[in-house]
DNA sequence: GTGTTCAGTTAACGGTGTTAAGACGAGGAG
DNA sequence: CTCCTCGTCTTAACACCGTTAACTGAACAC
């Protein structure tokens, strides 16, 4: 018999856990992956989650986790890569999906937004300021947000070719400006703090629906 | 004679220091908070620079910090508060200046990102992700920025009025819109990273005049 | 059974932000 | 001048962090 019951070293959140079979450590290294996430979308912010706290969440000692992960920041990477991939299945959905250019754009835009303000700590963590340094360089061109990008920058080619975006910009440019829009409102849809007690903004869809109408209106061809 | 010379214990940037006078506590504050400064400029971020390292810039232990700031977050706080206040003048200035609307928005946007990107380590200290934790609310009140994105707010609101922007968007949504989109413009160009080599990526001038005229586009009436 | 090797452990290091308690010295009161 | 107060700063220490070194113990091969 080669496979006997293995399911009771997997999904044991807390309490004590028995060592893995010889040839699995693969599976620690998911439950690691599992307790981590759960740990970072409670506290929102990566810094706030200790690799003690991830290993004591797993029931196993904190140096376990050198044996699966690099350091800290590949931990995280990897745990965020997962939900990223989501988030990128949803964008090329959006932007792949029927209509004219300018509702795709929209629609991935919404998605877009929505999607890093309801999973701040992974967004965060892959799109943060501090990413630079925490991010594996050799993973950055295996990101999903690469590809999501390269669509974004055909769809607007295409609505160029197609007549209905303006053929006067340049199209990487006018991606990036499309990027930074999106990327600028979750920021400080995150961030706003107590502005609303001092100025009396809108509410997030309102904020979300101005601002895509606005950069997607400027694309437009007159 | 009420004041003999003291300039002795200020502006002494290392090696040992002596002991301020009775009143003078306040001279320890600004030679604290200009070493936080250079450090932070010269690190970039704020997480990369200790307590302890700022105290030895200044020639002085680092429990010696906590007698004139609360915490870290608040010495790094009243750090960048100085040159945001430089920034919310350009901005003023910019805002206040001559032409049209979309012309002051346009100027004002401009001096926005560059402004971040020459200050990196203030700028995300102060509108960084995690600056909700680490400012002190009673202090967002009285902030610079609160003032320059009222200015903003205005400035739409005269375009609106004198027929230059469209009348059927809403003016802080609209003045949101822009805050996101060169906001997100400052964050990209800041961690682009290895993104140069994937993508043929424009230079930082051309992505910031492109995404400021698409969003002002945008913006204006047809 | 015996040895190997993987999967985990305990102990420890250097570093962090921060606090508690005391030392030192300037300046006022007598 | 002497004494005392009190603001200024120091030394020592705490709890915690990410991470590494050295070790243990169970599962498998033979």
């Amino acid at each position: 018999m080669t496979s006997k019951n293995r399911s009771d070293t997997v999904a044991r959140p807390t309490g004590e856990r028995r060592r893995a079979r010889r040839g699995d450590g693969e599976l620690l290294r998911e439950e690691i992956l599992h307790a981590a996430e759960q740990l970072l979308v409670a506290e929102g912010d990566k810094d706030a989650v200790t690799v003690r706290a991830v290993a004591k969440a797993v029931g196993v000692s904190a140096p376990s986790i050198y044996l699966h992960f690099a350091d800290k920041d590949e931990l995280f990477y990897f745990t965020c890569r997962r939900v990223f991939e989501q988030f990128n299945a949803r964008l090329v959905e959006a932007l792949a999906a029927e209509g004219t250019v300018v509702d795709r754009m929209m629609r991935a835009g919404r998605a877009y937004v929505s999607f890093g303000l309801e999973h701040q700590g992974q967004y965060e963590t892959l799109f943060g300021s501090k990413s630079q340094d925490t991010i594996p360089v050799e993973h950055v061109a295996s990101d999903p947000g690469v590809h999501a990008f390269s669509l974004l920058v055909a769809l607007i080619q295409a609505g160029v070719d197609e007549g209905e975006l303006r053929d006067d910009l340049d199209v990487q440019s006018a991606a990036i400006a499309v990027w930074s829009a999106v990327h600028g409102t979750v920021n400080i849809l995150l961030t706003k703090r107590g502005m609303e007690d001092i100025f009396n903004i809108p509410s997030n869809e309102v904020v979300i629906e101005a601002t895509l109408e606005v950069i997607l209106n400027g694309l437009r061809k007159k």
